[in-house]
DNA sequence: GATGAATGAGAGTTCATTCAT
DNA sequence: TATGAATGAACTCTCATTCAT
């Protein structure tokens, strides 16, 4: 069963404020059940065709230029439309970012559930966590990048969204490396929220240089990764560090 | 090994773009060289009185806000001046981003400096610069957090430079490293180059939620992150940790 | 003497501006005679089904929230259409407003035209137009209310003919009191001019705080405003006034 | 003394929001007492020097094409400047329509307090009254003309802000009547609600039609719209009724 | 040193309108 | 008939920067 640990997870994913399509409906008339939610060019959650291009593209330049140095300009060049247009698709520029938050929010707390559902050890839930986080770090290294760097710059209200959700993956990983320790398999010297703010903070360093196109895998630095976190938590040596893989 | 006086610190100062008299130069009319940059109540270094205050206060506002989104008027706001009068200490608002910069990389410069300075072990040294550099990320919140996050709000020019500060930030830690596993002390089944950045993207991560007004003594944090640092690192569990500070 | 019926009600609907197929002429490329706009399925006046829903749902949203604050996406929604679907019935915004006056206009010529044709004296004629001009009014608040605030916000050629019909509303009324003054039941200190402009402006308020809702009768309030239109075009005061409802 | 007749005057004028100057001061670090009030080119009322002239100009351009219709940019233009420069002047567009609106409301609760404060019979203070603000209206033709026209334009903080100022002037006119029809001077017949309503839309019609540069004087009008009002309010014919001017 | 006014480029956003399907 | 996507122009507003005084 899913326990999301309360609220958390519905904080960042509730309440979407209305993303594009049901913008206009609250006209009089009792309009005939205004787009049918499939069967005419709409996916199944409700996705226009190029929903998921506009916000793929978006990722990339506000990586690339940083949320606030990039252009509205910017991505409707990259997407080959007029900055007009892309306002079918979108409601503003920080909706847009506010979207990708939540897409990287919904994909991690999937990991996090999934963790702890997981049979075995805490420690071999610790480690799971810590190798699915940075295979999705290293996978989603931009959405990832403006997840951890540019809430800066996000609204007020999206800030506090963002800083609640912070604090949830925050506590998971202090969790687990605090069971570690009950388990006997962490120095229990080592404080698990400072452990745990280091680790996080150690892993929002990827996306600043991992290259896909590099000569090192993902899994490779994945399992790395894992190993540093794991010293960093206090593991009592166990031997060979990357037998895990 | 590690190569440093001279050429780190030109690094960041060398080709400092160009202050006014330079650009005014480039106008044939002649004009009457404005004011010059010393000799009328100026300290030292070319500072004038409130230059420190200037930079101080857009550090300040800066970090608050981010770079790209506190303005001018922000920044002469909260000097109380006006906007127009606050060009009479800056030549831009990049320039004074390049100002903040240059004064952190001349800091951390001569911690690594230091380090390398300082009689005893690798190990030593290694631990010397780790607690260095967190107490001067602890004790300059603002400009450090600005050092590591609003980099990708400078320029070209000065992204390069910055790319190079941090080449050789991290080479300096991973040569370090590399000492230390050559005495002994540290796993050498460790790479290095991942430790650095691990460790280094770690550290980044203090300004965001230390907060010197609370309950936790700087002092205190920098251990544990230096701890923290070290088993990342490898090194060969040594009883209590905490018997450094 | 009033020479109405055949060019007054010209006036405002002669030079319709072109609707569509007149446009498309201009292209030369021949188009394909679009729609044809008559003969299939459409009522006597070319109206087609949806025509009038269209025009009174602008007339509503337009007294709403202004005529040039209303988006044509605003008219869409109240009759649960998309905006583009829209313009199957109608040619640009401005031609919607320009319906919407050539209709009051109609209405009004329609008044002003019956009442040349009563029986009876002046005074009659006059408080008989007075009177249904107000009941007009009171039961088309929102397209009355349109007709005398809005025609700010068309374009020129629409203007002009606005103030054509203006004029001859005007001039209908003020010939109105002469004859009532002719008939020594006017005080002739009255300026025609004027009182029939003062009288006009009072009547254009009524959509201002009449609400057909509320407890007031449109009956009475018609009255009421015949009664004090007639005392400021200097009636003889002549017993108790409400005596004619 | 003064009698406002409680918050009416303060609702309009008091909590101005802040205009123009005072716009940045919040800052941090005690700045030393921005902006003498006086003395460095500021008038009397903390206006800089083109204050009034941009009003003036806003003034004449939103009643010329309608304040909805009329862009910043048009603003600008008649005042020779670009339409960022404005914005020095003003905060928004709207803070523009407010200030017109405050001006026109303050002057007309000075017309209204006026006329308390004069001795004589309540028919006296009336016509008073009725004269005075036919001429504020007649020398004040295009302000005039806005605010009784444009407020259907204002955001809603504007818009209730208004319609309290409405029902303000409504009320002493409609006291006004009241208490001539206790002296015994106007028709007891007349429903002073309706009467005032009347009146003043009927006032509202000048700017449509008065221009001072044709051949009647501001005055003449002034009398005769007087004369008009009070019939419509039931005055007992008393003779020849331009004796008063 | 500092002010106040102005510049000019560009940002985000809205909207009437078009058109292939 | 209606949809959904796109256009392009205009709009309000912001901001780094300049400069005469």
């Amino acid at each position: 069963m899913v326990s999301t640990r309360g609220s958390a997870t519905d904080t960042g994913t509730a309440a979407p404020e209305s993303s594009t399509p049901a913008k206009r409906a609250a006209g009089a008339k009792a309009a005939p059940a205004k787009r049918a939610k499939r069967g005419n060019g709409t996916s199944l959650n409700g996705e226009r065709a190029r929903d998921r291009e506009v916000i793929e593209t978006a990722v990339q330049i506000f990586w690339e230029k940083g949320y606030a140095s990039a252009s509205v300009q910017d991505v409707a060049d990259a997407l080959g439309m007029l900055k007009g247009s892309l306002y079918y698709y979108i409601d503003s520029k920080e909706s847009l970012l506010r979207k990708i938050f939540e897409d990287s929010h919904s994909e991690i707390v999937a990991l996090t559930e999934f963790v702890t559902e997981v049979d075995g050890s805490a420690m071999e839930r610790l480690e799971r966590f810590l190798r699915d986080y940075a295979m999705w770090t290293l996978t989603h290294l931009e959405r990832a990048g403006l997840y951890s760097r540019e809430w800066r710059y996000a609204g007020p209200t999206l800030k506090a969204t963002l800083t609640e959700q912070q604090t949830y993956y925050d506590t998971h990983l202090r969790d687990l490396i605090v069971a570690g320790q009950a388990e006997g398999a962490l120095d229990p010297q080592v404080d698990p929220r400072r452990a745990s703010a280091f680790i996080w903070a150690a892993y929002t360093g990827l996306p600043d240089w991992f290259r896909p196109s590099g000569r090192h895998k993902a899994e490779d630095v994945a399992s790395i990764y894992v190993d540093l976190a794991l010293r960093a938590a206090g593991r009592y040596s166990s031997g060979s560090p990357y037998s895990t893989s």
